[in-house]
DNA sequence: TTTTGACTTGACAATATTTGGCGAATATAG
DNA sequence: CTATATTCGCCAAATATTGTCAAGTCAAAA
């Protein structure tokens, strides 16, 4: 249950790779990446699927610890927010029964 | 388990207000106020204070169907959603464990 | 101690997204 | 038809996010 920056840092180190090779591989500045791997910048969606991608092993925990960091953020100090995500929760159920 | 635009609509309703009543009384501009009650418009952060103000004894119902909205748009359309969702809710369950 | 290499940081311009509100269109009631 | 309420389309302004570069830190190697 790591965020997402940690998640990708874990990873990379286990690979033994460097921010430059990783970066290189998918397009994207050392630097910006650094910066999603310390949390400091949240990577766009395409981004994500880059990483996710590439550390294909572990595809759902990157995406994962993506969404859930965002949610986290997004009702961060707001005293309802654990219960509008239980809301939240089963409005997607409810919209998933709506698509079948 | 309404969204945030029909939770307004039907409390304006419920007082026999006009859109522009409201809008007035809030300084907020009247086809703004259309737009959010039809879910066109996510209402700002402070405007939602303002409304559930101006709705009092409907304070919580008002934020919380706009905060779930906000977190059902975050993860639309994302498989795992729904996962990410319960994810997000044990972080946020250990960060408040975190501020005591 | 100097150099090297990996990573971090701060600042800023470029981009993208969101917002507010006007004028026109539409609807609803009398 | 008239009057009033609401909706719609558009776009400029405001806000937020992104990518990049130059400069900085730090640790290990030379």
């Amino acid at each position: 249950m790591k965020n997402i920056g940690d998640t990708l840092r874990a990873l990379r180190e286990s690979k033994g790779l460097l921010l430059r090779e990783v970066g290189a591989e998918l397009s994207l500045d050392p630097t910006l990446l650094s910066k999603i791997e310390r949390n400091d910048r949240m990577p766009t969606k395409e981004q994500v699927k880059a990483l996710s991608e590439f550390y294909e092993d572990k595809k759902n925990e990157v995406v994962i610890a993506w969404l859930s960091d965002k949610l986290v953020y997004e009702v961060q100090d707001e005293d309802l927010g654990l219960l509008a995500m239980k809301v939240a929760e089963k409005k997607i159920e409810y919209l998933k029964t709506q698509k079948s």
